[in-house]
DNA sequence: TCATTCAGTAAACAACCGTTCTCCCACTTT
DNA sequence: AAAGTGGGAGAACGGTTGTTTACTGAATGA
């Protein structure tokens, strides 16, 4: 039971895992383009060399970021999809489970939506096979009811995009409003450091409630689009 | 008349252009937050410490690009907004104009996009703002229209956000379609040079075709949003 | 005409970068 | 128990970075 795979290899995976983290970390204030090497191994506390023993590139790590921030959401994706209940319900879950995954993981949502438009080619083709496939989901998903009444492939998939597209808008404008972590500056340091979350609670309901009105616009649209 | 302003401030006014169209040049590869100073300076031919003459920082020289990006738009979101004619007449000029543009003005379009949640505090800032005064521009084309309908004032704004959010998208669709210009590689040099032309005209049109469409959505939205 | 202003130059600075070596030693396999 | 594997250390490399300094010389204004 001391080897479950191999101490090797349960080590190698953990020093790999910190330098995601720790790259995701750094990420939080900076692009992909510009984050060295260097500073991510120093703030693993490693040797800059022992890099290479994971990734081959700066864009490497950045690919493996990707899939390990937008692999978990198929889950989180399938779950409101399975939802069956009303269009209004289904609003109001899709805005909550946004909501609540950004606020569960805003490094991994900042990356994506800072990379997702960023320098680095391969990150870019990364994430945008990933949205695909969301697209994809939401797609399959809309098929059943959509094809019976008379809705195109290409429709629903047009369908599918204005969806997805509007959940990252959504999440990218979550993040914003956001209680910002670099705030701890020398002045008023004695100020009450849940300060920010109360000031960020309105704003977030705000952005919310936006982002309900909006998907209810498509869902509008969506019932009316056989009527042409 | 040999001294419109001074040939001085020409010279600077000139020079700074120059810094300007290089670091947006090489932006097309690579985000804010790794462009160098000396990268820059160097494409201009023009010694490093210049580039103080001009801007304080890189975040600087970001801000001004913003400004050159999307200062110009606002005509074009006004020439469209005045547009008197039906829904569809005005579905295909925004995206015709959307297109226009980008082939126009590439770079910047990249420039926008890639920075809009890029790793440079100011310039998503000055970005946030330039967009949120087109959302007023539009919401105050619509307010005539919709406030007759009953709209309240937020919600006025809120569709405003959901088209402008939708027109960027659109541009940073049409951007991914269009030909790379880094594919000149040492094989297949002698290929005809309008080839990646004559492969994404076609995507391009697809993408144009799925934006009107998702346009049309969000108008049919709109137009039964008061049913409720 | 002469003194002033100032955009741009040239050089030097310390700090940092990515990459490549050689080596070590804990783990793994036989 | 011995041989082999491989993750990580450590040092060194050539090159690049942002910033500061003292300077030159042409456009400027009196």
């Amino acid at each position: 039971m001391s080897h479950t795979v191999g101490v090797r290899q349960a080590q190698k995976q953990k020093t790999r895992q910190a330098l995601l983290d720790a790259g995701l970390r750094l990420l939080e204030e900076q692009s992909l383009s510009s984050l060295g090497l260097r500073e991510v191994t120093r703030l693993v506390g490693v040797a800059p060399a022992a890099f290479y023993r994971h990734f081959r590139d700066m864009a490497d790590l950045g690919v493996a970021l990707v899939e390990e921030a937008l692999g978990s959401l198929h889950d989180m994706i399938r779950a409101i999809l399975a939802e069956q209940n009303g269009d209004e319900e289904r609003i109001e879950g899709t805005v909550d489970a946004v909501s609540r995954h950004v606020r569960a993981y805003p490094a991994h949502v900042r990356f994506i939506a800072r990379e997702r438009h960023g320098g680095v080619r391969p990150v870019r083709e990364a994430i945008a096979a990933e949205l695909g496939r969301f697209v994809d989901e939401v797609a399959a998903a809309f098929a059943l009811q959509l094809e019976a009444d008379g809705w195109s492939a290409e429709d629903i998939r047009m369908l599918a995009e204005l969806y997805v597209d509007h959940m990252v808008m959504a999440a990218a404008a979550f993040l914003e409003a956001a209680p910002d972590r670099s705030a701890a500056t020398d002045a008023d340091a004695s100020d009450d450091p849940a300060e920010a979350d109360r000031a960020a609670a309105p704003a977030e309901a705000r952005i919310a409630a936006t982002a309900r009105s909006q998907l209810r616009i498509i869902s509008l649209g969506r019932q009316h689009w056989r009527d042409a």
